[in-house]
RNA sequence: GGCCCCAUCGUCUAGAGGCCAAGGACACCACCCUCUCAAGGUGGAGACACGGGUUCGAAUCCCGUUGGGGCUGCCA
């Protein structure tokens, strides 16, 4: 596929140091409500399946996302599985899935490389033929042998088959000749104009031994060919980007795009984001029972920022606020406390209905036997659940007493409120026998709890307390009397005077 | 080692030379509200890495130092 691409020159036209700082407006200037007319905004997000996806990578596709919304330009969605080894089917489908689940869509695409091939393939064939490029034959330990043997060196390749004019062949792969004098300048909205020296370049691998195109040349390639003419990326990236600038002009790409290395997304020890060794996956965060509005809110957070204090903020607000010029350029750590505090707010913020929808999937999960979920049980006590816990995965302790036989008690519940509660088998006693007359509501309930709990001299407060573990097995959990008028009059009985055998037996 | 990037409360950030004796949010502490737990309310502690410049004036500009990070792969 070719896209037309001749008119956005405007975006990339060179201009003084630091423009893109200068561009800023004032924070009151620019309020604006909707897509903004832009010379063809194409922005791609290009992720590699090499394994779970993670945080770092749904923050640059949301940048993406939310840039190409503002302009009402293109997103592409591209697949970078040049590395057979590495790439895996299941890992694709975890990332359709999890940009799925965060609400980011694409306009064209997904593109895979393993798909286009040939046109990495005719790319290499042309640099070599134009003398841009080399067949080398050096493995990484005759390289690092040689580097050892000469103390002065620098490691990496040392350009050993340069000149040798070797042709294509078993165990060869294609390096790209680098310049030796001069340099390249990346246009980086977020970071000015950050200048590498061509000397410090070395000839880097764009063909693989096997023939298959690496990273470098496949991501020039297509970037060329689907008039990308902005690269939102993460900062790691941005050593590599003259290389890229260099592949691009010797393809005569025009002219080059511009970039935003946004800041990394780091761990507590300010180290990347690695999947190895961090808890990065989007899917456990789902499985957490984390919404997708919360992740994708508290994500937007990272490195950008509206402006004024507002935190919560709706994706259309996102979309209309966001500046890439207004992405900081210091990396980030992934703070999971602040994240549970957004999905607490958007818990509580959906209508009932919907958090019951929401619960759903972890109710499921429950610990009851699969039959014995009552729906309008718990939809009877969700609104007094949803203002009460911060994950969905939360849910299922707070009603599984309605569900199961018997309370599920708690043992240290259970000891510090009954066993050492004051008066508790009295007020167990109280309430058996009380609770069996009285009218079955939660003020009369209240009422009555209340009027036994002054009989020893207790506050409501502590007199719920063996009440509450007697019938739900824990002291913590939804308002008891709600509780109990759910649950209903006879099973409540029943735990109340079960909970008095128990303690007298 | 070389190259590049970065530097405001513990964390995410506001800040674009005077509006900052630095504001908000999360977390933390105290109190209030309260049938538990949450939520909510009020208050508190808490930061411009350091050193030089430039300027009447610097968290904001420049240089250096220190610290951190990234890249340096026939990974992306």
């Amino acid at each position: 596929m070719s896209h037309q691409g001749g008119e956005w020159g405007s975006w990339h036209s060179p201009e003084p140091k630091h423009w893109a700082r200068s561009t800023r407006h004032h924070r009151t200037a620019r309020r604006e409500t909707g897509p903004v007319a832009s010379p063809a905004v194409r922005v791609r997000f290009a992720p590699s399946p090499t394994g779970f996806f993670h945080v770092g990578g749904a923050r640059t596709a949301l940048f993406n996302w939310l840039f190409a919304r503002h302009h009402g330009g293109t997103n592409v969605l591209r697949i970078e599985d040049t590395d057979a080894e590495r790439g895996r089917e299941e890992w694709v489908a975890g990332i359709l899935d999890a940009l799925d689940w965060i609400g980011i869509d694409w306009d064209e695409g997904p593109f895979r490389q393993s798909e286009r091939r040939h046109l990495y393939q005719k790319a290499a064939e042309r640099l070599y033929a134009e003398g841009r490029a080399y067949w080398c034959e050096c493995t990484r330990a005759s390289i690092d042998e040689r580097t050892k043997a000469n103390a002065t060196a620098t490691p990496g390749y040392d350009g050993f088959c340069r000149e040798r004019g070797l042709t294509g062949g078993e165990g060869r792969a294609l390096r790209f000749r680098t310049p030796d004098e001069g340099s390249t300048a990346v246009a980086d909205v977020i970071r000015g104009e950050p200048r590498f020296d061509h000397a410090n370049l070395e000839d880097f691998v764009i063909l693989r031994s096997d023939g298959s195109p690496v990273f470098l040349l496949a991501n020039a390639v297509d970037d060329i060919d689907m008039s990308i003419t902005h690269v939102i990326r993460g900062e790691d990236h941005l050593s590599n980007t003259p290389k890229t600038l260099l592949l691009w002009d010797a393809l005569d790409g025009g002219p080059h795009p511009v970039f935003a290395h946004v800041p990394l997304l780091v761990n507590e020890r300010g180290q990347k984001l690695s999947k190895r060794r961090d808890k990065v996956a989007l899917e456990d965060y789902r499985d957490q029972g984390i919404l997708p509005e919360a992740m994708r809110n508290y994500l937007g957070l990272l490195g950008w920022a509206p402006g004024d204090n507002r935190e919560m903020l709706s994706v259309q607000e996102m979309v209309a606020e966001f500046r890439l010029e207004d992405v900081k350029s210091s990396p980030a750590f992934f703070d999971e406390r602040k994240l549970l505090h957004f999905n607490g707010e958007y818990i509580r913020a959906l209508p009932v209905d919907e958090f019951v929808t929401a619960a759903r999937p972890f109710l499921d999960a429950g610990s009851w036997a699969t039959g014995d979920f009552d729906e309008s049980a718990f939809e009877a006590l969700a609104p007094l659940v949803q203002e009460r816990v911060r994950t969905l995965a939360e849910v299922p302790a707070m009603v599984d007493f309605l569900f199961l036989s018997q309370a599920p008690i708690e043992d240290k519940a259970w000891d510090k409120r009954v066993v050492r509660g004051a008066a508790a088998a009295e007020l167990l006693a109280g309430a058996a026998d009380a609770y069996g007359s009285c009218e079955w509501s939660a003020t009369a309930l209240h009422e009555v709890t209340a009027t036994l709990g002054e009989a020893h001299g207790l506050g409501l407060a502590k007199a719920q307390f063996p009440i509450r573990v007697a019938v739900t097995g824990r002291d913590v959990g939804p308002p008891l009397f709600e509780s109990l008028v759910v649950l209903g009059r006879e099973r409540s009985l029943e735990r109340l005077r079960s909970a008095l055998a128990r303690l007298e037996g």
